[in-house]
DNA sequence: AGTAGGACCTGGTGGC
DNA sequence: TGCCACCAGGTCCTAC
């Protein structure tokens, strides 16, 4: 689910709300959500740590912790953080970790279908998955996507890989690529510099304004609130096939591009 | 280097 | 209504 937007969201609202006191325990309730680290070692090195500051890079959160380690967590596409003053009473579905802080708040890490993970590291430049992300969608240079593109590959692929772009995903390519009026399935070496200028303008403006509405609700996501963003109300082609394009009236397509389901205008993207 | 497919999970939806 | 195949916002791995 969450791609840049959400994250982003979430991180915001945590950072308002999460405890600066220590962690007093860390339950695991979904042992796979660690990936790399053993239970025991994991708790070990979290418990007594308070959280100094929370950072992002694509969509991956950053718990910087006190004894300089950072606590890395991914969201994949169910994953859910939600700060609570007191912890709930009833059992909660779906619970994969619960943090509980010295000052009784507790952060709940909660995920449906199990995908999110959570593991330790001292650097992020060796960090696993992190180190080898790409660039940030706002720091991206017109120059830095053009130099992506030149290659044969479909132009959808390209912005969804975060080794070169981090933070991009499925709804937000589709969108993206719809506001460019460039077809999702075009080799990224067919596209004109002024094509290339246009796609870079509509980067930035569709992440913008879904960073505003706090990302895009289709199911499970919540903000760090626990509430719905409002981005899915201007979703133009995701979600939408066989339904008339806003612009032409055509049907929009749906069709795998890069092994993930592809929203189109046929007729606007060329 | 690329891409296609499967794996990891659970649950909602659409078709029959 | 009931069942079942298929699909889902992400990433990693293997095989071609």
């Amino acid at each position: 689910m969450p791609e840049l937007p959400e994250v982003e969201t979430i991180r915001l609202d945590l950072c308002a709300v999460l405890p600066k006191t220590p962690i007093k325990e860390i339950e695991v309730f979904y042992p796979r959500v660690l990936p790399y680290d053993s239970l025991e070692d994991f708790a070990s090195r979290v418990q007594n740590h308070s959280i100094v500051k929370i950072e992002r890079r694509g969509k991956y959160l950053l718990f910087l912790l006190s004894s300089r380690e950072y606590l890395v967590v991914h969201l994949r596409m169910t994953g859910q953080l939600l700060c609570f003053l007191e912890p709930p009473l009833a059992p909660l579905r779906y619970l994969s970790v619960r943090i509980t802080f010295s000052s009784r708040e507790v952060l709940l890490f909660l995920d449906q279908r199990k995908f999110g993970t959570m593991y330790l590291c001292k650097a992020l430049e060796t960090c696993k998955g992190v180190s080898s992300l790409g660039i940030e969608p706002f720091d991206l240079t017109p120059l830095q996507l053009e130099s992506m593109l030149s290659r044969r590959t479909p132009v959808k692929a390209i912005l969804l890989d975060q080794r070169r772009i981090a933070g991009l995903g499925n709804i937000y390519a589709d969108e993206i690529l719809y506001a460019a009026g460039i077809h999702p399935r075009r080799c990224g070496d067919s596209l004109t510099a002024r094509e290339i200028k246009y796609l870079h303008a509509r980067i930035q403006e569709v992440m913008t304004e879904a960073l505003k509405r706090k990302g895009t609700t289709i199911r499970d996501y919540r903000t760090g609130e626990g509430k719905q963003g409002s981005y899915q109300n201007h979703l133009l082609v995701y979600g939408r096939a066989k339904a008339p394009c806003v612009r032409c009236e055509t049907p929009i397509s749906k069709e795998k591009i890069g092994g993930r389901g592809s929203h189109f205008c046929p007729s606007c993207q060329r």
